[in-house]
DNA sequence: TACATATCTGAATATTTATTCAGATTGGAC
DNA sequence: GTCCAATCTGAATAAATATTCAGATATGTA
């Protein structure tokens, strides 16, 4: 019988909660009626539909795209950053901006790092970051080989390096090539002590920032002579790679192609990636939307870090 | 330069939050973010609109009644039941309702309540409550004298009696008339043990239920003979009476008339009644609309039931 | 009617959230 | 550059809120 006078303290209750400020207690107070009631009826309020909580998203960000990446391909989070153009160097911008905060902002105290390299995204990123917040990581570890043509040299290392400086972490470079000329020349750089006392770290990595590449290999990455000849590519092309992290390649479903080239690659396996607590991909652009898709069905990364012209794309494509 | 990105991150968190129903622990470990930040980033997020609340009040109810009238006379608490028709009759079962259902919900244990008799609003209020809540007050004490002519003198006496079986108090009545044929007459009534013994508990009640009544006595006031001759309501008009409360008279303001009917009147003076920490007035129709008003003014009541017919008439006037 | 089941309440308490605090950092003012 | 006030952070903790619990009461069922 008293449906209606219940819905009219509901919504006293919801007012004087909601829009006065005022605290259980005082409520209960005011109106003679417990605390524990007072909390019951602002459960009902919301289960009545009395009390209806509205996110407005503001102009620049994309809580759907997000949602929709996350949902898709079962990430842990989505970051889908503004970009007024869809050109490669725009969008190395915007997503090394996002990059650089979402690293500020959620690394811990005591974190072991791994970083790739030959990465123009996260080149941008570490540009992006801030020196010294309060969090300090314990090191920062190089994961991809990064000797090569010393022309592009020093950012491979500089990415390790100041990274570590920012953060106030060791660095623990990685001082061989990405892609030896041979299998026994890899053993051989592997059999060096700095390269075994890195590559010893890898399992101890807690987040692992790696950019995504595309079959074709980037610019900075073909300059650095970490690279494959023609014959390779279709090699690989054939055996139906699309893209790769950390030179290792992978095809459409994300599943590793192996291959002899693993055998000359020095940096972390898509193994050791997988077991990595925390894996965040930054990479955008037409060009690499494939290879993106990829990772992510293959569950490469947890955190995707793009921009709203990829993360359209990328969810273009009805779900397979 | 991160604005964007923190505005991103606050809709973030207050999704999680909000719409998914996590707590600030869970999103804390899920977006490596400290449960500090997060509950200063949901501040924030209403803060910057990005999370707004919206109450919809359901059909029937009338909080902006309510709160006008709670803000024009300083109201602790109004309440406005529906009520499809404006007619006394309709009003009375709407107001008396809701009133049953406030006293259910906000009676303490312990508490001693005072009623007033002659009030067709409190008879229904006591008709509508439910036998037995939990809650049981201490004693609940008639506040007007309740004799009158015995055809319908039962209305007085049981408004009392029937309140403290569904409450489990104590009755303590006042065997009286509420208005005593002289002052001398009140003095030899007030005499007895058991209406000193009622009238001792005046200053112990904690919550006061009364009528509002109109110059013009209801018609069960003027049956029950507990009345004025037409010199005497002449009387009080001419010093400006609009109204009552337990028999004692006040103006347009709602202050005291006094006069030498107060000398015959057996029940709670209007100082005695302030010094109740909770006075509860149930009142509405047409007819009362001055009265209640003026008693409004007065700060008489703390807490008014009344109709939503009568609510919209005492908010038509503009402030005084 | 009697019984079992589902609901309801307030007090006590567990859980969750907001704030305080101390330590750093930032951004001016000079 | 150097200093100072303002701001920011996470850990600890205070405060606020939700839930458990026990006791009663409604409600449905035989």
């Amino acid at each position: 019988m008293s449906r209606i006078y219940e819905l009219r303290l509901i919504t006293r209750v919801a007012q004087l909660y909601h829009v006065d400020g005022m605290k259980q207690a005082e409520i209960s107070a005011l109106l003679h009626i417990s605390q524990a009631t007072i909390s019951r009826l602002l459960k009902r309020a919301e289960q009545e539909g009395i009390v209806r909580i509205t996110i407005t998203p503001p102009r620049g960000t994309f809580p759907d795209l997000e949602a929709g990446l996350r949902e898709r391909f079962a990430l842990t989070e989505a970051i889908v950053a503004e970009c007024y153009e869809d050109r490669e160097e725009t969008i190395l911008g915007a997503i090394g901006d996002a990059a650089g905060h979402y690293f500020e902002t959620t690394v811990s105290d005591g974190e072991v790092i791994g970083i790739s390299s030959w990465s123009a995204s996260l080149l941008r990123m570490v540009d992006a970051i801030h020196p010294l917040k309060r969090a300090r990581a314990e090191r920062v570890v190089q994961i991809l080989g990064g000797i090569g043509n010393p022309a592009v040299q020093s950012h491979a290392t500089q990415l390790t390096t100041r990274l570590a400086t920012l953060t106030s972490a060791e660095p623990m470079l990685l001082p061989a090539q990405g892609v030896a000329g041979s299998a026994a020349a890899r053993l051989v750089m592997v059999g060096d002590g700095y390269v075994r006392a890195t590559m010893n770290q890898f399992r101890r990595v807690t987040m692992a920032l790696i950019g995504i590449g595309a079959l074709q290999p980037s610019v900075m990455l073909a300059n650095s002579g970490n690279t494959f000849d023609s014959e390779e590519l279709h090699d690989l092309e054939a055996r139906g790679a699309v893209g790769d992290v950390c030179l290792r390649f992978f095809d459409e479903k994300g599943e590793a192609v192996g291959g002899p080239l693993d055998e000359r690659v020095i940096g972390m396996t898509i193994d050791e990636l997988r077991a990595v607590p925390r894996v965040v991909g930054v990479a955008g652009g037409e060009r690499k939307v494939r290879a993106i898709r990829a990772a992510l069905l293959g569950r490469l990364v947890d955190v995707l870090i793009t921009d709203k012209f990829t993360a359209e794309k990328l969810l273009a494509q009805p779900a397979p």
